[in-house]
DNA sequence: TATCCACAGGAAATCAGGGTGT
DNA sequence: ACACCCTGATTTCCTGTGGATA
């Protein structure tokens, strides 16, 4: 470690920091209007989606069975927001009996047995069925008698939000199948499926049978909002979230600028804005200026970065360590994947306990890290040296290197300070890579 | 032009770790 | 204690392949 490692060194006083803090200008007024689980009680430019979907679920007030449907759209147009709006309208127009509504996220809830179970446990209101242990098709009778029984004679609507991760999955068929049938097994209680979904193509994996089942209705297509239709949210929420007067002019705009630009995504644009207030607070700024939500954006994006790095499982993570490490001291060399599994079975000799994995493991990591971004791969040919991918980190190398060290194991180990030598063996690849200790 | 490397990546099997009811 | 369940991570086995080189 030299001296200008530590740079960023600085005294910092907290105490004088809490104190100008609340005594400083005070922007928000309600936060969580700005959360992306905030419903407020109009829901702007999405009155054909809400007609939609009022039309095929209205049913319900009469007792009668909801037809399964989809919604379709990108993220932040509104889905979720839109089905449980919805369900509130729904409840307040029926007096007796209202319908029940199970929301399951299906990245949180991602397998077929705790789809089962979190839909018993929602419903009776306790954690009744445990996290494992038994057979699927008793939990599916016990469930199946749990309705009958608590919701006679009305509707449960269970809505499976990102249900795409769960075709991902085997057993995503079969638990569609059958929580799309379980009518054919009640005698008094009604179920219907609400799928909602960010890709459009995801029922190309499906069974021909949960399809058929699953679009009883035409889908539901959320489009993304335009900038003026952001705005116009923005707007809205802006008079709930802030106190008057503390948005600078062209501030919302500019939100809804960048947001548009991401696909409309309605999410990304109240996190801009309220990003952007926290930090204005920060700064015991009297206004929210553009400024602010410039550096919004960046703090969004890498805060993105951070928080999903950390939440890698160890092995990702070391497979971006070794990646790192290559692009930091093989800059003049292309990085393949077999050099990835050379490095990352390197760390398995200096973490005790650590697992090495396969050529086969690795090569799915690498592609993970490719889907999220952090890196990119290019397959290519090089004649008679075989076929590789060609890996390239995509973020700041420093920001990696940030992150990295805040992992307890990497930092522990010293893994950061090893340095792969690459030894060029023939002309066209780099080949042979040695560890050796950093002094 | 056939060859052959160094992998890619699909499918199925296995393992370990969390459980269950009897 | 025993037989069995569910899940996620990983291994095993495998077939496929672009294109420089022989």
């Amino acid at each position: 470690m030299t001296n200008k490692d530590n740079k960023d060194m600085y005294s910092f006083n907290i105490d004088k920091f809490y104190q100008n803090y609340l005594t400083g200008p005070k922007l928000f007024k309600k936060r969580e209007a700005l959360e992306p689980t905030f419903i407020p009680d109009e829901l702007p430019h999405r009155d054909s989606e809400i007609e939609k979907i009022a039309g095929i679920t209205a049913c319900a007030l009469k007792g009668d069975v909801p037809p399964n449907f989809l919604c379709y759209g990108m993220t932040g147009t509104g889905k979720t927001a839109t089905v449980r709006y919805i369900s509130q309208k729904l409840a307040q127009h029926c007096s007796n009996n209202p319908p029940w509504w199970v929301y399951i996220n299906c990245t949180v809830v991602s397998t077929p047995y705790r789809i089962l179970a979190h839909i018993y446990n929602t419903i009776i209101g306790k954690e009744k069925i445990p996290a494992t242990g038994l057979p699927k098709d008793i939990i599916l009778k016990k469930l199946l008698g749990l309705l009958d029984q608590l919701i006679k004679n009305s509707v449960c609507f269970l809505v499976l939000d990102e249900i795409d991760i769960l075709i991902e999955k085997n057993g995503g068929n079969e638990i569609l199948y059958n929580l799309t049938r379980l009518n054919e097994n009640l005698d008094f209680c009604r179920t219907s499926v609400i799928g909602i979904s960010n890709k459009l193509k995801f029922m190309e994996y499906l069974d021909a049978r949960v399809t058929s089942n699953l679009e009883e209705e035409e889908p539901i297509v959320f489009h993304p909002y335009d900038a003026n239709q952001l705005a116009d949210i923005l707007k809205q929420r802006s008079e709930i979230a802030f106190n008057e007067g503390v948005i600078d002019n062209g501030v919302v705009k500019l939100c809804a600028g960048l947001a548009a630009k991401e696909h409309g995504d309605a999410r990304k644009a109240l996190q801009l804005l309220r990003k952007a207030g926290e930090l204005a607070e920060k700064n015991q700024n009297k206004k929210i200026m553009e400024s602010h939500v410039i550096k919004a954006q960046k703090d969004i994006d890498k805060d993105h970065i951070v928080e999903y790095i950390l939440s890698m499982p160890l092995q990702a993570q070391l497979t971006l360590t070794a990646i790192y490490l290559l692009s930091k001291f093989a800059k003049e060399h292309v990085i393949t994947s077999g050099d990835i599994y050379e490095v990352h079975s390197e760390f398995s000799n200096k973490i005790p306990g650590l697992k090495q994995l396969t050529r086969r493991r690795i090569s799915d990591y690498i592609n993970e890290l490719t889907l999220s971004g952090l890196i990119s791969a290019n397959t290519r040919s090089l004649g008679h040296y075989g076929r590789t991918k060609i890996i390239k980190l995509d973020i700041e190398v420093g920001l990696v290197q940030r992150v990295l060290s805040q992992i307890k194991k990497i930092h522990n180990y010293k893994l950061l300070d090893y340095k792969p030598i690459v030894l060029q063996t023939d002309k066209v690849k780099l080949k042979n890579i040695v560890f050796r200790r950093l002094i």
